[in-house]
DNA sequence: ATTCGTTATATCGGATCATACATAACGATC
DNA sequence: GATCGTTATGTATGATCCGATATAACGAAT
């Protein structure tokens, strides 16, 4: 039996190219559980060099970061969300909510494959 | 000032590989228009190697044909939907415009860029 | 000063994907 | 049977993304 399903993306762009989506959002989740840009990445399974990448990116292009981090220290350092990060990641789950919706209750696209 | 806009983008996936999505949908449209693989290729600016390997995925993938295409004769040949391929497009886009309402509707995200 | 885990940054190679090119087959019309 | 534009297919090249690796800087605690 073939195994079907619809799925959507959404994300957010800046002057054509790509800002926000469902990498950074499960990025930034994490970095507000672990404390950690490193383990945040572990933890999904993502290089460190990446993770920091899209932090940066978010930091950079938005009016206002969306990320702190601190490096040294008794655990080497850390990171967390700032309050513009944190309404950012809740403004995109209940976007991505509304349409995960919508997706559930049409699969009348699946009866042709 | 910055460009911002919310994009999303929903497609189906069958055995966990990419079978429908916004790239088909549109050739579709373009083979119904021209009646040809190659002329809806040229419209949209694609090859029509790729084109045709579309049209040869759906084909082979779905449970009925999508496209048929005949090959010689006066003009070289062409290609139509079939009824199946036409119901597709036409669930694709009503699934797809729901979504489009409900992102125009929500603008909260963008605030944060 | 040493230790520690993290932040921060550059570079290299590989894998994947897109594109371009090249060519054969086809069949109605003339 | 010559012509024509299309379908059908393979291959080679180029570009771009991704992962792995390496290394420096940092600062609190001991």
């Amino acid at each position: 039996m073939k195994r079907k399903e619809i799925r959507v993306r959404c994300w957010v762009n800046v002057d054509g190219q790509r800002f926000f989506g469902p990498g950074p959002a499960e990025l930034l989740r994490l970095i507000e559980a672990t404390g950690s840009i490193s383990r945040a990445a572990r933890t999904m399974g993502m290089s460190y060099k990446k993770a920091w990448d899209i932090v940066d990116n978010l930091n950079t292009r938005a009016r206002k970061a969306f990320v702190i981090a601190h490096k040294g220290g008794q655990r080497g350092g850390g990171a967390q969300l700032t309050d513009t990060g944190r309404k950012a990641l809740v403004a995109y789950e209940k976007l991505a909510g509304k349409i995960e919706k919508i997706v559930r209750a049409e699969k009348a696209l699946l009866q042709f494959v």
